[in-house]
DNA sequence: ACGCTGACTATTA
DNA sequence: CTAATAGCCAGCG
């Protein structure tokens, strides 16, 4: 099996608050990053691989300055377990998130995912935490 | 410094 | 089946 890392470097950013490493926050954003296209992820799944599954609040805050944060993050892959889109009111517009959804060819209805346990993506697979 | 809120989840009634 | 509650941790008034 493949691989392991290649010789990259994590962008690390020092907050001006100066405060710890949002490593946890950093960490979310990085897992989120790596959601293949077309795919979708729960909150708990990625607070799972981070070794935190109890903290999805976390993950849900963290998404919230995904905003805030250098790269992109596709937050609109990321849902509740029900695969609801619970945070598309916090996009700019929250129609962008089921856009991007079907978009990337992921059907949905009522701003839930469907089949959504199809489109699942296990970052504790991936990661391989 | 204290308390409330929040993009969640699992359990219990 | 649905509704309410507890656990979680960080940001903000």
């Amino acid at each position: 099996m493949p691989s392991k890392k290649k010789s990259t470097e994590k962008p690390k950013r020092l907050k001006p608050s100066g405060k710890r490493e949002d490593n946890f926050f950093e960490l979310v954003f990085e897992v989120a990053r790596q959601i293949p296209k077309g795919r979708v992820t729960s909150y708990g799944a990625i607070a799972e691989s981070l070794g935190a599954k109890s903290s999805a609040r976390m993950v849900g805050w963290a998404m919230n300055g995904c905003h805030h944060a250098k790269l992109k993050v596709p937050a609109h892959r990321v849902v509740n377990r029900n695969g609801m889109l619970t945070g598309k009111f916090h996009f700019s517009p929250p129609e962008k998130m089921e856009q991007l959804l079907k978009k990337e060819g992921i059907k949905v209805k009522d701003d839930k995912i469907v089949d959504f346990q199809k489109y699942f993506w296990n970052p504790l697979e991936e990661i391989g935490f």
